[in-house]
DNA sequence: CTGAAAGCGCTAACAA
DNA sequence: TTGTTAGCGCTTTCAG
């Protein structure tokens, strides 16, 4: 910049000006500054700028989800960038593997380069310790699921109303013995679908058996695990509800595997690449990750600009996809 | 930091060699440095720090690929997400959407927030107008693609290989009419890959039909049109290979909605979530793209600790996965 | 072992 | 319209 300055024979003031396209500079001071930076090939350097700027925008956000590789996550991401790049603002991104202490290592390593803002799904029970320290000064808003203790923005899936609603579709089918597989009970969103699946059960006045909820399923291979678990109970269910992406991916292969693709009811909670050419076609109950994101991404950039009315909970509907395999009517025989 | 210091009655200095665990410093010092830094909740601008230190280096790099919400991508972030980590490493993330505009722009925005490195799914056909500016200072390395006139470490996977084993293994299965279905030929991966299909025709003495080839096919949408235009054709082909993830999803619902998915083969490169439970299960030359990300990532951190040797292309190879789509025979009357 | 001064690349506030 | 001075939060250099 200095030498831009030089060769352009104005102060280090007036190419600021220039490249920062401030008002008050004579055209061709302009133009003369701007052939130096050609010349040179000089890029201000946004970092220095941001520093030294009074408001002090790093013009930057993190982004910290579970997995960077998981396809909700990522879809979230794509929501988040769109909106990010119309401001012009760069997105960090990281995965914290469902680790609090990962998830903290992050946060501070985001929060020490200055991000505007930080967009988290969060994993910890306990937030108040890491927003000691980031709550005053940076916007936090949740996506997919929110945190006990942590007072921000929150943009959800409707997810105990989709849970209610899928198990009420098997259930509208004839099942009675409705298993449930469901993600770590810490995650909100595991809770509430856990909750909307009571709700239909209740509803149809049917008892909740402890042995027909998996719990703290959290893989692929876990997922078909836990439905080979609950198809080797004395009676098994005939529906599952797949309350996660990934375990209903995990669970169907487990029915496959035994034969009882056909058989067995499953309906899941978040569209899957082709699920209309898998054998069964998948019934699911497919959030818009995407909307999602950009939604989660425009709270923060409005509290970036300063507003700072009541923490909102926006809540997504999520649209119901029936294509067979949660249409699997319960065995004539059920009443054993 | 000025604070901390007053609290703990030391110059600035002291509190940085605290802070950076400097030698030099007497443990009580020390200590009340700690304790004053505790108190006042101090964190230290890791920007700035960067800013002022003589290296310069921000410990941050900028990841640039088609799109961050593509499978592929995701899980090469995965791969460069973990190597960045244990070096305490955050990654810049942003999608190029195969424009070559953005890619400068994203390009650009990445340099002037003086990135240590790159590591980049090129876009473009011709990078020196933007590799004038980044070439000496940011080192690069390209991702799944190389470009043209650009000098950089590479990893790539085998595709001329996989395309030709893919077609191949078409072959012999007895189909003569084998078409490809292929991305944007200004993309090396799709050049590499329509040269290994061509390379297997040219072995087994079978002309290439300018009909079979559906070039610059970009999407799920497009990949199902381009395979049922060629269904349309006079003669049709009764094996298909398609060259990408996405275009292998689409070709194959168009041949399900032509009600041709058990008779046309069908081979696709890369493997899709639950391809195992597709009908017909989808075969695949599957690569790594977790390696794959990591290997590039590894080669940049080499680059960035001074490996000043030779640029290197790494190739990965890839393994098939033949599930049955891709071993459905020719039709008996194949003759004409 | 510790501190004072200078400066990283840039912008802010004010002056000319 | 332009330039000067100070300073962002930190490290460096060199002197104590």
């Amino acid at each position: 910049m200095r030498d831009v300055a030089a060769l352009a024979g104005v102060s280090l003031k007036t190419v600021s000006r220039v490249i920062n396209g401030e008002p008050n500079v004579s055209p061709d001071t302009a133009t003369r500054v701007q052939l130096a930076a050609k010349r040179l090939r000089y890029y201000p350097d946004v970092v220095a700028a941001n520093l030294a700027r009074s408001d002090r925008q790093s013009r930057s956000i993190a982004l910290l989800t579970s997995s960077v590789d998981n396809p909700f996550c990522s879809a979230v991401f794509r929501g988040v960038e769109e909106v990010a790049r119309e401001r012009q603002v760069v997105v960090f991104t990281a995965s914290t593997e469902e680790s609090p202490q990962t998830e903290e290592a992050l946060l501070t390593a985001f929060a020490s380069r200055s991000v505007d803002g930080i967009i988290l799904t969060p994993t910890s029970q306990d937030h108040r310790a890491i927003f000691d320290r980031i709550d005053a000064s940076i916007p936090v808003v949740c996506v997919d699921r929110y945190a006990p203790g942590l007072q921000c923005d929150v943009v959800t899936a409707n997810n105990r109303e989709a849970a209610r609603a899928a198990t009420e579709h098997l259930l509208s089918h004839g099942h009675k013995r409705v298993a449930i597989i469901t993600d770590f009970s810490t995650i909100s969103t595991a809770r509430d679908r856990l909750q909307g699946y009571t709700d239909a059960m209740a509803a149809a006045g049917l008892p909740i058996e402890k042995d027909y909820v998996a719990q703290d399923v959290n893989s692929e291979a876990d997922g078909m695990a836990a439905l080979c678990a609950l198809m080797a109970l004395p009676v098994p269910p005939t529906a599952i509800f797949a309350s996660q992406l990934l375990l209903m991916v995990g669970a169907l292969r487990g029915l496959r595997q035994l034969g009882l693709a056909h058989e067995v009811a499953i309906i899941g909670i978040d569209d899957v690449r082709a699920g209309d050419m898998i054998d069964p076609p998948l019934s699911v109950m497919a959030q818009n990750p995407v909307a999602i994101g950009r939604m989660a991404a425009e709270r923060l950039f409005a509290r970036l600009d300063g507003d700072d009315s009541p923490t909102q909970d926006i809540v997504v509907e999520v649209a119901p996809i029936f294509r067979g395999s949660g249409e699997i009517p319960a065995p004539a025989n059920h009443g054993e």
